[in-house]
This record gives C-alpha cells, sequence and structure tokens, in this order.
DNA sequence: TTTTGAGTTGTTCGA
DNA sequence: GTCGAACAACTCAAA
C-alpha cells in the first residue's frame, strides 16, 4: 500500500489504463481521499506496445468502455480527459498544464507497460511529481506467489493452492459518488476522432448486439451469471452451443470489473465458494492470475517458446492454410464455426479456442505465433498474458502445457461439445440444413443427403483442407521427434 | 541433495 | 457401446 497523498489543493492526475472502472478502483479512491482536485485522464499510447499495439476487436471495445467512463465520471461531476501520444510525453504535458503534483494508476503487467512505468516512476519522482501505483487487476501480485525454493511457480495447480493462501478477506471498494474537479478547462480529444470503430461498415456488426461494454455490462455480466447459471457452470461451460461460460472475459481484461469483486461477489452467492461450478470457475479466474504471473516473471512468453526444445520445430509456411484457418473454411464445421464466431463476434467459446489453435498448430502445423497474431487483432478480449500462455499451453511449447499427442478430433469434439450441430448451424449457415448426424463431417454424408441439404461441396463449402487421420499421424510423428532434437 | 508424487480441457485401439 | 491402457517421459514442487 501506498502512503495516503498529502493535503495540498494541486491536483492528483488518475491515469486509467486497464481498469475502465470508478467501484474498487484503488488508485482513484486514493486520489478521492486526498481530498484534492482530480483529473482523469486515458492515453491512446500506439508507440509504447511495440509490435503489440491494440487490435482492431480491442478497438471497438475501447470506444464503448470509454464512452460509459466518460459519462460515469461526468455523472459523478467530472471529466474523463483523453489525450493521444506516447504515455510519457502525454503525461508531462498534462502535469505542466494542470500543475499537478501527483499521478496515481493501478499497475499493468505487460513487459511493455512495466518498462514504460518504471521509467515514468523515477523520472516523475526526479522532478518533484509524486508518484502511487496500486494492485487493482490481480488478485495477488505475482511477486507474492512464490514456491518454498522463493522461485515462481511453473504448474498451475500448486500455484492456486498458494495463491488463495494470500487472500484475505476480499471487500471491493465502492465507487466513489463525487469526483472533484480541478479549476479550468482541460484540453481533451473528441473520442470519434480517434477513429477506434472498424471502417469496414459490416466489420463490427454483430459486436453491438453480442456485447455491452462499460462498466454497468460489466457488473450486469457478472450478477446474471453469478445468480442464475454459476451452479451449472461445471457442466455448462464445455457447451458452446449453450450460454454457459460467464462471458466477462472482455470485461476482466479492460478492468471494467475487478477480479477482486468478482472473487467477493462469488463469495457471497447462495451456493458460495463451496458449489462446484463456483470453484470451477474461481479456478478460471486463478489460470487469468497464473497467465499474467508467468509473463510477468517470464516476458520472453510472449514471443518465445516457453521450452526451448521447441525452438527446432520446423513449422509450415502454409500460407494458404492460415488464411482459409482465418476465414472459417477449412472444411471440418466446428473449426468454422468457431473461426466466424470470433469474426462476427469477437470473442469465441473457450472449448472452441482449443479445437481451432490445435488445428492450426497440429493439424497445419503452423507456428503457434500466427494464431496468436490473429487472435490478438480479432478478440474484443485479447490479452497479452491469456492469449501467449493460451496458445502456448495448446503448442505444448508452454507452461504446464498439453502433452504432444493431446490432438483434438474436429469432428469428435463437435459431436462431444455441440451434439445437435446448433453452434454449427448458427455461425455456419451453409450447412443449416444438414441432418444433425453428418453436421460435424458433411464430407463423409451420402450424396442424397448433401443434395436435400443443398450443400454442395467444394462449391457452397470446402471439402477439408487436411485429413485428419493423415494429419494427425504427421504431427504424431513431428512433435514426438522433439525430445530427441532438444 | 535426493526422493517422491503429481501434473486443465484428448484420442485411439482392442478387449 | 463401454472401459482401460497406451501414448512419453519430463519437470516441477515439496518433503
Amino acid at each position: 500500500m501506498s502512503a495516503a497523498i498529502p493535503a495540498s489543493t494541486a491536483p492528483v492526475i488518475v491515469w486509467f489504463r486497464q481498469d475502465l472502472r470508478l467501484a474498487d478502483n484503488p488508485a482513484l479512491m486514493c486520489a478521492v481521499e486526498s481530498g484534492r482536485p482530480i483529473v482523469p485522464v486515458y492515453i491512446l499510447d500506439d508507440e509504447t506496445p511495440g509490435r503489440w499495439k491494440m487490435g482492431g476487436a480491442s478497438r471497438w471495445w475501447l470506444h464503448h468502455s470509454l464512452a460509459a467512463l466518460g459519462d460515469a465520471i461526468k455523472s459523478a461531476g467530472n471529466t474523463l480527459i483523453l489525450r493521444r501520444g506516447p504515455a510519457r510525453e502525454c503525461l508531462h504535458t498534462l502535469i505542466e498544464e494542470t500543475g499537478a503534483t501527483h499521478v496515481v494508476w493501478n499497475r499493468c503487467y505487460e513487459p511493455q507497460a512495466r518498462h514504460r512505468d518504471e521509467a515514468l516512476k523515477t523520472e516523475l519522482k526526479s522532478r518533484d511529481i509524486a508518484v502511487s501505483s496500486f494492485n487493482g487487476g490481480l488478485l495477488v501480485e505475482p511477486w507474492q506467489v512464490k514456491t518454498k525454493a522463493g522461485d515462481p511457480y511453473k504448474v498451475f495447480t500448486p500455484f492456486w493452492r498458494e495463491a488463495r493462501q494470500h487472500l484475505g478477506a476480499v471487500d471491493p471498494l465502492k465507487a466513489p459518488t463525487s469526483l472533484p474537479a480541478s479549476d479550468g478547462d482541460i484540453a481533451s480529444d473528441d473520442l470519434d476522432d480517434w477513429a477506434l470503430l472498424p471502417t469496414v461498415p459490416n466489420c463490427a456488426q454483430g459486436f453491438g448486439e453480442r456485447w455491452t461494454p462499460g462498466e454497468t455490462g460489466a457488473r450486469d455480466a457478472a450478477s446474471e451469471f453469478i445468480d442464475a447459471r454459476i451452479n451449472s457452470y461445471s457442466d455448462s461451460r464445455d457447451r458452446p452451443d449453450i450460454n454457459g461460460t460467464s462471458s466477462l472475459s472482455p470485461h476482466l481484461h479492460f478492468g471494467e470489473v475487478s477480479p477482486r469483486q468478482i472473487w467477493s461477489a462469488v463469495s457471497h452467492a447462495c451456493d458460495g465458494v463451496r458449489s462446484q461450478g463456483a470453484q470451477k470457475f474461481l479456478s478460471e479466474i486463478g489460470w487469468r492470475e497464473f497467465a499474467h504471473s508467468l509473463l510477468f516473471h517470464f516476458p520472453e512468453l510472449l514471443e518465445e517458446n516457453f521450452q526451448a526444445k521447441f525452438n527446432h520445430f520446423q513449422w509450415s509456411k502454409d500460407d494458404a492454410g492460415l488464411v482459409e484457418w482465418q476465414q472459417g473454411k477449412t472444411g471440418y464445421p466446428f473449426v468454422d464455426a468457431g473461426m466466424r464466431q470470433l469474426w462476427s463476434t469477437g470473442w469465441m467459446h473457450n472449448r472452441v479456442r482449443m479445437v481451432v489453435a490445435s488445428f492450426l498448430i497440429k493439424h497445419l502445423q503452423i507456428d503457434w505465433r500466427k494464431g496468436q497474431d490473429w487472435f490478438w487483432d480479432t478478440l474484443v478480449d485479447a490479452d497479452l498474458a491469456n492469449n501467449a500462455a493460451g496458445w502456448q499451453w495448446v503448442a505444448g511449447s508452454g507452461a504446464d502445457a498439453a502433452p504432444y499427442f493431446r490432438i483434438f478430433n474436429p469432428i469428435s469434439q463437435g459431436e462431444k461439445f455441440d451434439p445437435q450441430g446448433d453452434y454449427v448451424r448458427r455461425f455456419v449457415p451453409e450447412l443449416a440444413r444438414m441432418p444433425t448426424k453428418w453436421i460435424h463431417q458433411p464430407w463423409a454424408a451420402p450424396d442424397s443427403v448433401l443434395r436435400a441439404a443443398r450443400v454442395d461441396l467444394g462449391t457452397t463449402y470446402p471439402r477439408p483442407i487436411v485429413d485428419h487421420k493423415t494429419a494427425r499421424e504427421r504431427a504424431l510423428s513431428a512433435f514426438k521427434d522433439l525430445k530427441s532434437a532438444a
């Protein structure tokens, strides 16, 4: 915990980053408690993240989330200032303009953000500008969870067991009702001028129907899930054809709700943390903690195989296969449904993420980093830590990763988790008339069935771009060789 | 230091 | 249709 801010009339800058909320926002609360005028700012910084500049779908979300945050701040009697450019320069300018003597923020854990923040902290302090940073994004700070030997955990189960020990009573902060403004006008960009929304009109059409970005939308989504669905989470979470998951990932990524708020709400719900569904759900929050901890301790997780023996692997340069995967035209309906759900809604069900990732890596033998890039650009919940950890997990190159012989069968996964084929029919409409028996493998259906369903393979819907059995055997032998190549 | 038990999510094959 | 075994060691974390 940082010390309280000394009394003064000089304003405090509250720098919003991945914490676009008023409730349970420790940095904001610190500023409020100082009694000083508050200058809330969001900075669109496309330079600091380098190659990991925010992707298209995330920008759509950001636009709406900032609009919501701006409204909430306005209701509290203040104005959210928008600035664009390198954060360091923007903050210096804002400090000069406002006479602020203190800057507060909640911590980020991505390597680029950490380097930026550390340098800024040093620089600002040398100029007598005080800086306070807080934990607003994780249940437990990554440096708090260590093995008995003092090392970071590389296996989830012991990590989560230990992390939970660090959680005392979780009591989220209430949203401040009033945010005193500083005197005088402070210049702000117009959100619309940032052009965060896609220019291709049909691109994000489905996003708005699916999502309500912002703190209110996040709170509604969380209570709906916890009140009505969490008890069946264990059974429903693997079914992309039904609404079984929490859908909280983008809200969590942008910090519209904090994991502490979620933890507290789950703990207070009827069945509480004793219910199997609640335990399962909280362990997913635990995976988010684990991924952030991994990235904090091993920043190279973003770009390099966590297990070096994968560095020898010869990835395919099959650009055509990559494009067919991206467009949802692999000829495997379950895979294609997932990729099209991603494109049309900015999100994909977790079960299907594993299947499509396995297909790209194992069946097509395309480098997991190509998939990581695509997800980064197209997911509204794109999160550097979760994305890198997830892709490396499927590839088998990560921490606590899947064994090489775990190759998802896109047909049987579809039959198991989309048993009626409703998910496929929703996102692959050209297969809508296929009978359930054949919907996950239309190429195997008799001609008469295909004709009746008005499916002309190779024309209205592609034939499989690889044969499952062949691709599986090829992957098994290729990944098996990694052992000897190490 | 050495030992020991354990480790998100699967598939296929043969009895 | 159902069930168990094989798939492959390897590394991690704690005692």
